[in-house]
DNA sequence: ATACTCGGAAATTAAAAGTT
DNA sequence: ACTTTTAATTTCCGAGTATG
């Protein structure tokens, strides 16, 4: 590779040559390989900016050159000038400069940035896009349409990972305040992160004017500001949520649901029997089949709170666009519903209930040591962690592709938090480290090296097999809050980041497959191929990563 | 001297329309 | 089926400007 790009390389640098390089692996047509001679111009070489000191002058050169290419076509060329890139790479695209076909460019190359170069941004045809999407269009209107549209290119912007990219500017509902306490702190923490911060410290959301005081400090662009469509593009990951929920103790539910038919087969939609938590997931759970047969007529305490998950559901309701309830308005369904109906039965269909029924009864079967969790478990010292961590280990551009990376599944933490109180989110880590228990059982059984973590990183669990490949001591990765990213060279940090953000809201039975290179603890490289999947908790948020 | 920015010409692409 | 036209989009030339 490195001989031909070189020579692709040298070859860009005079323009005058034709491109040497044989291949264009890109070319996607003839025509697109093809240089026609005639439309062939060679820069006039004597024109040069002494010959004409005013904007006038210039014209009139400019004119007199088209007009001589057109009525003595195409005279006196010294050779067929190279073939143009079929795309260039971000930072030439960015700077309007003469890019190639190898990666990276040679300009980049030249410029010690090669690490960076990517591929460039491109529209998408006008007369390709979706009505939707020119209706986007439509609306952005005042943007103006062409050329200045900013690429998402990987260019370092500020130290402040602000950005102007709409991706960045994913804002919220400013009178919205999450339910839980640790949610909202989750939320602070990745505003944080993605440069629309809300202060993390004071661990409530920000006061509408606060945040409006923001957006106006941080985001200059008005039209991106609160642009609601990342959450508009989040709904599929609710719908079909149910809008009422019975007692998980009344009748058994059916095991054949109707699927929902709302789920848009283009976007990412997270398949709901699949993601229930992994115990739940297997019928031939032990405890899921008893619980089932005969339903526990008296739980203590800790499973009551079935009407909790219940209200959250209902507040999301079945309606595609997420609408941002007051608390008071959910709390009010939350009592009536438990209230009211002391025993209601879960509707056939009503895939939520089904699930929150099946935990019901599945905690209801654990060792009580297992699931001894009296408090949410504080995503955010990951959060604060990943910030610090960043800037010491990365260049700009990296963190930029992080900080992309977890904007893209932000808005869906927020959409899928909304509900949350701070019971629900006790619930969910005693899923959790249910989970733990199950994945604990067999990864004893594997023999494979697996690691399994957080959404945020932080390990929970590690075979021996792991320990053996890379050398790191088990009581080094567990219960420290080590962050699995830590054990990962730079580059798979990112790719990571982006592999993660892709598939986080994936059917979770699939399985992300790529390669990274560990680090053992003196630094050592060990350049593996691994695989994770992302399993979610009750409410779809994306809980545990398995990594084998 | 060198690097960067950016207006706009040229090249490219692909759908639509026309021709055989 | 093939060719031509049309319109949208991308590439990058080259002039101007900024920086050291």
């Amino acid at each position: 590779m490195g001989a031909d790009s070189i020579l692709t390389a040298t070859s860009s640098e005079m323009s005058t040559l034709v491109d040497p390089s044989p291949v264009t692996t890109a070319a996607p047509s003839p025509s697109s390989a093809y240089v026609n001679p005639s439309q062939m111009v060679t820069p006039e070489p004597q024109a040069g900016p002494s010959h004409y000191r005013t904007q006038k002058d210039k014209v009139a050169l400019k004119k007199r050159r088209r007009d001589e290419d057109t009525e003595a076509p195409r005279k006196s060329r010294d050779g067929p000038k190279k073939k143009k890139a079929n795309r260039a790479c971000a930072h030439c695209q960015k700077a309007h400069l003469t890019c190639d076909d190898s990666r990276p460019c040679q300009r980049c190359v030249k410029r010690g940035i090669a690490s960076t170069c990517t591929e460039g941004h491109r529209k998408k045809a006008k007369y390709l896009l979706d009505d939707d999407e020119l209706q986007q269009l439509k609306k952005k209107g005042r943007v103006p349409e062409s050329s200045s549209e900013p690429a998402p290119a990987l260019q370092p912007t500020s130290d402040t990972f602000q950005s102007h990219d709409p991706l960045f500017n994913v804002s919220f509902d400013p009178n919205f305040t999450f339910g839980s306490e640790a949610a909202n702190l989750e939320y602070s923490i990745l505003s944080a992160i993605l440069g629309n911060p809300s202060p993390p410290e004071s661990g409530t959301a920000p006061s509408p004017s606060q945040q409006q005081q923001q957006q106006q400090v941080s985001q200059p662009l008005p039209n991106s500001a609160w642009s609601p469509e990342p959450l508009h593009a989040q709904p599929q990951y609710i719908q079909g949520a149910p809008s009422n929920f019975g007692s998980p103790f009344g009748d058994p539910p059916q095991l054949s649901m109707p699927q929902p038919d709302s789920l848009s087969a283009s976007q990412p939609s997270p398949t709901f029997l699949s993601s229930y938590p992994a115990p739940l997931c297997r019928t031939s759970s032990p405890a899921l089949q008893y619980s089932y047969a005969q339903p526990q007529p008296q739980l203590s305490a800790p499973y009551n709170l079935a009407p909790h998950y219940a209200r959250g559901v209902v507040s999301l309701g079945s309606s595609s666009v997420i609408r941002t309830p007051s608390r008071d308005t959910r709390s009010h369904s939350y009592e009536s519903s438990s209230q009211t109906s002391p025993s209601p039965t879960i509707q056939s269909g009503d895939h939520h209930s089904v699930r929150v029924y099946f935990l019901m009864l599945y905690l209801a079967h654990l060792p009580i040591q297992a699931i001894n969790v009296t408090t949410p478990y504080d995503y955010t010292e990951g959060y604060h962690f990943l910030m610090k961590h960043l800037p010491s280990r990365f260049e700009k551009n990296d963190i930029l592709r992080i900080v992309r990376a977890l904007a893209i599944f932000r808005p869906s933490l927020i959409a899928l938090q909304m509900p949350m109180t701070d019971e629900d989110e006790v619930f969910v880590e005693k899923c959790f480290q249910r989970s733990l228990l199950e994945l604990e059982k067999l990864i004893s059984y594997s023999g494979t090296p697996t690691v399994v973590w957080r959404r945020t990183g932080e390990i929970c669990l590690v075979a021996p097999e792991f320990c053996m490949l890379t050398e790191w001591r088990l009581e080094d990765l567990v219960g420290k809050r080590k962050y699995i990213y830590e054990l990962f060279e730079n580059q798979s940090v990112v790719e990571y980041w982006e592999n993660f953000a892709s598939h986080a809201f994936e059917n979770t039975t699939k399985s992300v497959y790529s390669h990274c290179v560990l680090l053992k603890p003196s630094g050592a490289p060990i350049p593996s191929t691994f695989c994770f999947s992302i399993r979610r908790d009750i409410f779809d948020l994306p809980s545990i990563v398995i990594g084998k």
